[in-house]
RNA sequence: GGAGAGAUGGCAGAGCGGUUGAAUGCGGCGGUCUUGAAAACCGUUGAGGGUAACACCUCCGGGGGUUCGAAUCCCUCUCUCUCCGCCA
């Protein structure tokens, strides 16, 4: 959601961030609507206010006839009420549903174009050159006795896998590992839960229903299967003033991830690339719309940190406007070195959402001057657990099968090595 | 799952269907007093829309209804608490 006072008075930035990220939106719509819908309530407020006239004339001691007089004056200003309340709603909605689809801005830095326009800024870390034939992930997993897709296949269908033995140690040992480094920065790690209302999936700017839904969500209720813990963080404080003593509020979320990722299918997404649930820590920041753009390339370079330690070759992108989700204003990615696939492959994303989200949640901060502001959101992937499992096995992989353990991960796993059974 | 009680401003907590947008206390802010602070006293202090600024409108968990008029009555949903049942 974007401020409709901006909207009417920056049109040009608005008509340029949806024509960049070709998304259906019509910004001059929806501030014809709003000016009709403001016209329309203050006809409805201005009747309002004799009811209210009418109302107050009735507190004291009047004669029949007064009284009676009053009374039908009040019955006539109902019935206009009613009928104009009807199409305020109606009017209302329409705008609400028209402006809810205008995207955020983009930041000056942020390439133009789709997919294929993000910008390369730079690698990191060197990529092994193997003296054998490199394996992939699924067929090291499967060697190894730590993932199982063909047992889930039966039980739950098709993109869900079984982690077993080592598998099992290494994704708790990810997740520890992610948790313990966040905690020491400071952020206040959460367990959430996996599942959560729609309004709240609409507030972080995520579409529950549709045909274009990645979302499940669950037959008989308003719940839907959460896609990152994003939703659960970001909710926390939906509707809540936040003190400015308190920003910046810096959260990790663990939790399950569920997509339904329709039509998703093909080689590069074979495995573990693109599954149906999974485990991921997340970062989150909430802070004063002043300290976004540094948090961004703070929770970049916590980002890099994490995978740097893992001594896994990546790659960061700045992404094209193209590809950017409607509340991003501005998003990197990281992606991973993936010797299976010969390329790298995405681990990571963090995006600055400016106050995109807060306007739909509510969520604001009593300035200094205490006035109340929106905040601004960011979020970040620390973990997503099996693309670091893709990245580990593929990386790590030696000649006799094994897959050894990063340094840094060692602590956490209790084992060096990944052996064959 | 069954039975009952409740949801009011940052918090606590009043509130006969019409001088209640809301008593009172705490907290916050400003001031008096003080070398300074505490205490005491005085004042002030919800949010949103709207306006150049006023006016004005809306909001007492959400939604709907009754009424000329609803925080107050009715219905419904959500949530909280207590008891019973069930379970990890």
């Amino acid at each position: 959601m974007l401020d409709i006072k901006f909207v009417k008075e920056n049109i040009n930035s608005v008509l340029d961030s949806v024509t960049k990220r070709k998304v259906k939106a019509d910004p001059k719509l929806v501030i014809e609507l709003y000016d009709n819908r403001n016209a329309l309530q203050q006809r409805l407020d201005d009747i309002r206010n004799k009811k209210n006239e009418n109302a107050n004339k009735m507190k004291g001691q009047l004669s029949k006839e007064e009284r009676d007089a009053l009374i039908e004056e009040g019955k006539e200003l109902k019935s206009k009420i009613a009928v104009l309340e009807i199409e305020e709603r109606e009017l209302d909605t329409q705008y609400k549903s028209e402006a809810m689809k205008l995207p955020n801005l983009i930041d000056e830095t942020v390439p133009a174009g789709g997919e294929a326009d993000s910008i390369e800024l730079y690698k990191v870390g060197t990529i092994k050159e193997f003296d054998f034939k490199a394996k992939d992930h699924y067929e090291l997993g499967i060697d190894l006795d730590i993932l199982d897709f063909e047992s889930a296949a039966a039980v739950t269908g098709q993109k869900f896998y079984y982690l077993k033995n080592e598998g099992v140690m290494l994704e708790l040992a990810l997740v520890n590992f992610a948790i313990k480094k966040l905690y020491e920065k400071g952020f206040t790690p959460y367990l959430t839960p996996d599942l959560a209302r729609s309004n709240i999936l609409e507030g972080l700017g995520f579409n529950p229903r549709g045909d274009e839904t990645n979302i499940y969500s669950i037959n008989g209720t308003d719940l839907c299967l959460i896609g990152t813990a994003e939703i659960t963080i970001g909710g926390l404080n939906h509707n809540k003033i936040l003190n400015d003593s308190e920003l910046p509020l810096k959260m990790a979320g663990f939790s399950h991830c569920f997509r339904t990722e329709a039509g998703a299918a093909g080689l590069s997404t074979k495995g573990l690339y693109r599954v149906h649930q999974f485990s991921k820590v997340e970062m989150f920041i909430i802070c004063r719309p002043s300290e976004s753009k540094d948090l961004l390339e703070k929770l970049r370079e916590i980002e890099e940190e994490i995978f740097k330690e893992l001594e896994i070759p990546y790659r960061v992108l700045n992404i094209a406007a193209g590809d950017l989700g409607n509340p991003a204003y501005k998003k990197y990615d990281l992606e991973a070195w993936m010797p299976g696939r010969g390329s790298y492959g995405e681990i990571t994303s963090t995006s600055n959402c400016t106050d995109y989200q807060s306007r739909r949640l509510n969520i604001r901060y009593k300035d200094k001057d205490g006035k109340n502001q929106f905040v601004h959101m960011l979020n970040g992937t620390a973990i997503a657990i099996p693309r670091a499992i893709i990245s580990i096995l593929e990386n790590f992989q030696q000649k006799d099968g094994t897959v050894k353990i990063p340094k840094a991960l060692v602590p956490f796993t209790g084992f060096e090595e990944i052996k064959k059974k």
